[in-house]
DNA sequence: CTACAAAGTTGACCGCGGTCGATTATTTTC
DNA sequence: GAAAATAATCGACCGCGGTCAACTTTGTAG
């Protein structure tokens, strides 16, 4: 039996799926009202809350499908032989572009990404362990290649390639970087992290010029 | 003449502010109605919309005078002998003990703020500002000590340890990070900001444990 | 003091997100 | 097949944040 309950259910969620995407699009998250997204999904209202917890969760759903979708794409596209200083410029910069498409929408989304509720924590953390496992291998070849100290935790790395984009994008919501000139601030940053910000110790090691 | 609307004015926001301060600490701020806050406050509910725009933008209030009150404290105890590692560690740890004393509240807080509504986008940008006139003048004598390289904007450095700081709140909502071991792990980052991610080209002339 | 203008206050009202018991559709049991 | 059990659907309803036109209080001009 195909059971009629299991295609039905598929279905509507489905119809959920489209008509927010369409409305979402069209007016954005907040001027979209549920009663709204109900009518033209072509359900009750009271359906909804079947298939989604809260309306955020609906951003939600559609925001994971956006990410999978963008992770697959870096897979594929990832080049494990250039420097990793460019690796990682490409793959923030593709996340960051996506959020420049819309930035209501993407506010809420980084808003819950970097600071979830304790409810959605468990989601998250699977959402993040996606992450590692996309970028863990970029990053051992680049510990092999001597391009990364070995002696730091991967999750440490990711760390500070995340928190920089983190910082990125939030100066792009207070209006301090612009669009254009988002990806070279990004490239600054993460050369700065693997460079240091302390002076590199000379080839000689000589003393201070001033005591 | 002493001005009875002024007066009038100033005792009412006082009144409401000292209901939110109650109420958010007893209930939370999800928790508290509009209603309640102004029946509190001994006025209807309409007048708090003179004082401010939103329910929001009551607890930005309130934040904002924790974090005058923040930065006072930390300007005055600034102790700019200290290594940068160190001082920088201080501030930030500082500020996110504050955090984990109301978590819902400064979820609240921290999505604010680092992810800002437009509308917010001047009066965020001028307490950013505040920041960097507490941070320049340590990182410049930092830089005049030789500790950070002087080729790199004060507003980059200042960028890479604020971003760090994002990640770590980040990973603390998200359970990554525990309470106890937060000063630890910022420590690790900040260091490692400091000495780069990439290997260094001669060894370091202070210590060297193992060849 | 009076009349008028300006500022401040108010609660009924609106639309929203979310709930819930009643209703309908499907599956299971016999 | 019918009947019982379970799942899915629905929209009236609730409390909330926020608005607004009517109203009250304060300041000012003659």
């Amino acid at each position: 039996m195909a059971g009629i309950r299991e295609t039905k259910k598929q279905h509507t969620r489905k119809a959920i799926m489209q008509a927010a995407i369409t409305l979402f699009s069209e007016k954005g998250f907040e001027k979209t009202s549920i009663e709204e997204l109900a009518r033209t999904a072509g359900i009750g209202k009271g359906t909804i809350y079947g298939y989604f917890q809260t309306k955020s969760d609906i951003l939600h759903a559609f925001c994971e499908d956006e990410l999978e979708c963008l992770h697959a794409e870096l897979t594929s596209n990832a080049d494990q032989e250039i420097p990793i200083l460019e690796q990682m410029v490409r793959i923030y910069m593709s996340e960051f572009s996506h959020l420049t498409e819309n930035r209501e929408f993407s506010r809420l989304f980084m808003q819950q990404t970097a600071f979830p509720r304790d409810v959605d924590r468990e989601r998250h953390l699977a959402n993040e362990d996606n992450y590692f496992k996309l970028l863990f291998p970029l990053l051992e070849k680049a510990q092999e290649r001597g391009e990364l100290r070995r002696e730091v935790d991967l999750l440490y790395i990711t760390g500070h390639f995340y928190g920089l984009y983190l910082l990125l994008v939030s100066a792009w919501f207070s209006g301090r970087v612009q669009t254009e000139g988002a990806e070279v601030a990004l490239a600054t940053l993460f050369r700065q992290a693997l460079e240091g910000l302390q002076p590199r110790p000379a080839p000689l090691p000589t003393t201070r010029e001033t005591p």
